[in-house]
DNA sequence: CAGCGCATATGACATAAATCATATTTTGCG
DNA sequence: CGCAAAATATGATTTATGTCATATGCGCTG
């Protein structure tokens, strides 16, 4: 088994933590972060976590991209969430001290931390705020898996596949020439098919159509929005 | 307009107390619930809140049956959840300060209490423990929520339908003779494809087939179940 | 208690999307 | 660098489910 290479990142100093849920965490808050915390380079392809699993910290992301999903009992993968730089995974099994139901596995390669459960918990137990603005994220989270419920239940696939790349565009866009805007996360056209909840056959053959109609441009895996106001009628957003 | 009954309910002494988060609150708390509360019966049909508007205090069930939903851009209903006495709902938009981003219906009469936000709000702030037990409960509705997201995406309708009907039968369900259980909730047809996401005719056409597998029977508008193992296998429940 | 209106039921048909098959291209690896 | 394996692409076919049409039943209201 290769030895995993610890880096040194301060959470204090952490590039990442402006978009952290930690942002406005104390000095001794952040620095008690430290004392027990790990750092690790993952590569693509690794898990972080599985389902079924007792979890004993909590991952934060520094950098990279790591997928939330599920599998069902016929093998099939539903993605939950994608987490990025700042991001935390696998918290609400910390807090509400259960299993994973869910498992965690990076699809872009980076530093990822891990602080052990009791550290986390601590701050969540005596720095009230702290403990309020996770109570505000697990309500925006529910929020956010509602409206997915309601897109995956009743909007057929091609405006899921629409909404999902204006969603990801949005999280993951980088402002191109000429108005384009390309969609920097390395998913493939299988996550991206786990996602909406469908076959990776039909987010080809709809990808290729939204090419045709020029509302994307395909760069290998990478997708460019080259119209977002078509992908915005593909939708049907009337205000979803 | 017609003038409301205000019914007298004590949340002290109210029966489904013991069913809802408010069953360890204190003799104390319990009182200042009562203070500016009011209770009101609420016929079938009768909506609680509505979408977009702002929450102004807590609804808690006495009695009765609520659906909670969403309705989508082309005017597609989907229900999100379906709350029972004990259950408490809008609680999400209330603790995070935002608007109702659902709507709520009754759909079985009953007494339902309503709960002045800052009455609410008091004691999620000075009552560390019912603050834990409110965390616990945005926990637990998201892994629910979840489960949901996967179970539509992923499964067919038929599959969905039997596993509605083994989650509402233990929610709802009333023993009967010979080891029928009676799904005791006064859904129509419609209702039930609003939760599963799918079109009315397909949910009578299956609940025909279940019929004529003899794993249900249908009492009018009330389905019982017959042989819930049957369903299970129906469900592809190999352990979702 | 009659009759209107809505819910349930069933059939016929249309179609989106899954599945299966097979190229073709890209990627990773020795 | 070259090969194998995986990912992407596209076609053919099947199938589940949606849609539209119509019939039947049931419950509520005057």
């Amino acid at each position: 088994m290769a030895t995993k290479k610890n880096i040194k990142i301060s959470c204090a100093f952490c590039a990442s933590k402006k978009d952290s849920l930690f942002s406005d965490l104390n000095q001794d808050d952040l620095e008690s972060l430290d004392i027990h915390k790990s750092c690790i380079m993952y590569k693509k392809g690794q898990t972080l976590y599985y389902e079924g699993t007792r979890p004993m910290g909590l991952f934060c992301l520094n950098s990279g991209k790591v997928k939330v999903y599920k599998i069902t009992s016929d093998g099939k993968e539903q993605i939950l969430n994608l987490a990025k730089a700042g991001d935390f995974i696998g918290y609400r099994a910390l807090i509400s001290e259960e299993f994973y139901n869910a498992s965690a596995t990076v699809i872009e390669e980076g530093a990822i931390c891990y602080i052990p459960k009791a550290d986390f918990l601590n701050i969540l137990n005596n720095n009230p705020r702290f403990f309020k603005r996770m109570m505000q994220k697990l309500c925006d989270d529910l929020g956010i898996m509602e409206q997915k419920l309601v897109t995956i239940a009743q909007k057929s696939v091609r405006e899921r596949l629409a909404a999902t790349l204006l969603m990801l565009k949005e999280s993951y866009g980088l402002e191109g020439e000429e108005n384009s805007t390309l969609i920097d996360i390395a998913l493939s056209r299988e996550d991206l098919a786990n996602i909406i909840g469908t076959a990776t056959e039909t987010v080809i053959r709809l990808l290729s159509e939204f090419k045709n109609q020029e509302l994307i441009s395909l760069q290998g895996k990478k997708i460019k929005v080259l119209d977002p106001q078509g992908l915005v009628k593909e939708a049907d957003f009337y205000g979803i």
